[in-house]
DNA sequence: CTGTTAGCGCATTCAA
DNA sequence: TTGAATGCGCTAACAG
């Protein structure tokens, strides 16, 4: 009802004692007795005392938190992200701020410039697709505060960063469609700028290369990301004088609806066309599972990616030069999605 | 490189004025004289000034900032509604804290007792499945601080809620059923005790009421919420001596396992059983449509529970009483879910 | 329009 | 072990 806020000179008035005391005891210190320390957390929990963070903060100069900036949370790949810094960054004793930039440069500015504002001690984040200007991470930086960015990559060499061995990944799943005896492999492809899908290309040509395969370029089919993408490149593959029999996808969001694409072509996945590919959707709950997946381990990626920030918050002062780490992926290859023969 | 932070006495010192007037322009108030707030505006933008929201929030005892708080960021249904909230909240000059239960109660308590440190103004949240004890929320409401709950009922009476007419809902889809001319209508069903499923359960049973069918309890299937248990409900189903050609699911999560049941048991949806349902995942985009949805419209209640948050954060001192909204579901029919006879 | 003064709630230094 | 004093950065009276 009334907006009783209760302070720490409350407790210390209550008691006859001072607020430094109070101060002390709240915050555990050994430098009050355990008399005067019991008294004052009873007297606290009694009023019904809540601690102002902001005071606090305000005078320690650190909130103890951390920003999370991603371009959508509802994506598999970045709540998993998600969950894999929360669980790091609570263990060592931090919050977190979790923010999504819904992939516009605009909003991830504003963003980045609230979380400063509430002197955030670092900053998480996977940069929007918008983003090709860095001056709100150069704040940041100017203001000493570190920034780690994950997953996309960032030409703002002055971060550390957690990225994907996306030609690595792309090679394995080549080879493996390629050990099934496929002999004629398209690739899925995203945005030809995007440097994750040039990467994935170049482990698709390497693997054929090792293979003595020759490579197509008519075999290499971009999209934009969009949600029914797939139905136009699966009709691309239809088209094809000589039988597509393998399916290299860096795309899931396009594999999902190519699938239903061949589907109604009377195109059995992965009995006719075997499919390999990159995915962050779990789509083996909802759909007949038909791709094996490189994971790309959003929780690992989340969890190095927050541990490496923490150290950089820590050691702020010796201005670590920022690293750079490479996840391996890992092919799972499903029962189901072994192709049949 | 250097930790150098800029304050307004930064500024005030550079110009020779004072602090309070760098203040005010930097609030852009209109009793600054254009030409100085000219004048701060340039230099502080020259040093780099960036605001301290923690010494601003706390001298004003406002943080113009909402917490919120869903059990999983990750469901379809509260990522859209944490759009909502965002837009509506930004429109009306608010930030928003994002955090996730986990279906937790210790978490829970532990992220309303952070907000509240942070002194949020206010908090809209979805309580965790755990939670039948309200001490956090009611440590709040002693703070002044005012809580929405939304979508999941709540036994504690002094918030505002923003629900679902699950009852309606229910009713509206078993019609539907019935105007389909389905003659056995099973019930998908949840947890007994949550309210949602006990809600559902009477509007099913009163739809089938007005139009004079029976009632028949073993057409309600229980199941926990857990991904495979539609496979059970199926072979429930198929057990049943009379045939079964209609199905009210109240719970998605087991409609999409038993649909895939279905399948292997060669029973056609919808062409064999027509299927209805609350749907919080958007399946259609993933698997062949075979289910006419109940739109809950996450993003619709977080806008309105929004409204009705920042209303009550602006007549805090009036103590307004708790208001309780019902949202209207409507239902979603799409062509090739109907039933073909 | 601008300056002076005070204090939001807390943590910390220095004395005692 | 405790108290007194100071200030984190900012805003908001009140004066002028």
């Amino acid at each position: 009802m009334e907006n009783n806020t209760i302070t720490i000179h409350d407790i210390a008035k209550t008691l006859e004692i001072d607020s430094s005391t109070v101060s002390r005891a709240l915050n555990n210190s050994d430098r009050v007795s355990l008399k005067t320390k019991k008294k004052i957390l009873d007297k606290a929990n009694e009023l019904g005392y809540q601690r102002n963070l902001l005071a606090s903060n305000l005078r320690k100069n650190k909130t103890n938190t951390i920003g999370v900036v991603v371009p959508r949370i509802s994506r598999h790949f970045f709540s998993s992200a998600i969950s894999g810094i929360e669980k790091t960054a609570f263990n060592k004793g931090y919050n977190v701020i979790i923010c999504q930039s819904l992939e516009q440069l605009e909003r991830e500015q504003n963003l980045i410039d609230t979380l400063a504002a509430n002197r955030v001690d670092g900053v998480i984040m996977s940069i929007s697709m918008e983003t090709f200007n860095y001056n709100h991470l150069e704040k940041l930086k100017k203001n000493g505060t570190p920034v780690l960015i994950f997953d996309r990559h960032c030409n703002f060499s002055v971060h550390s960063t957690v990225l994907l061995d996306d030609f690595q990944g792309a090679f394995e799943a080549t080879t493996h469609l390629i050990n099934q005896g496929c002999k004629n492999i398209v690739h899925f492809s995203g945005p030809s700028n995007l440097k994750v899908y040039q990467n994935r290309l170049q482990g698709y040509k390497a693997a054929l290369e090792k293979s003595n395969m020759n490579f197509e370029e008519k075999y290499v089919l971009n999209s934009h990301l969009m949600n029914n993408d797939g139905i136009l490149l699966a009709e691309k593959v239809l088209k094809f004088s000589e039988k597509v029999d393998g399916i290299f996808s860096a795309n899931d969001v396009a594999a999902i609806s190519a699938m239903q694409r061949f589907k109604k072509a009377g195109i059995r996945i992965p009995e006719d066309i075997a499919m390999v590919g990159f995915s962050n959707e779990p789509i083996s709950s909802v759909i007949e599972p038909a791709l094996s997946t490189i994971d790309q381990s959003g929780s690992k990626m989340g969890k190095i990616g927050t541990e490496l920030l923490i150290e950089q918050i820590k050691n702020k002062s010796k201005l670590a030069k920022p690293e750079k780490v490479i996840i391996k992926p890992s092919l799972l290859i499903r029962e189901s999605s072994l192709r049949k023969r």
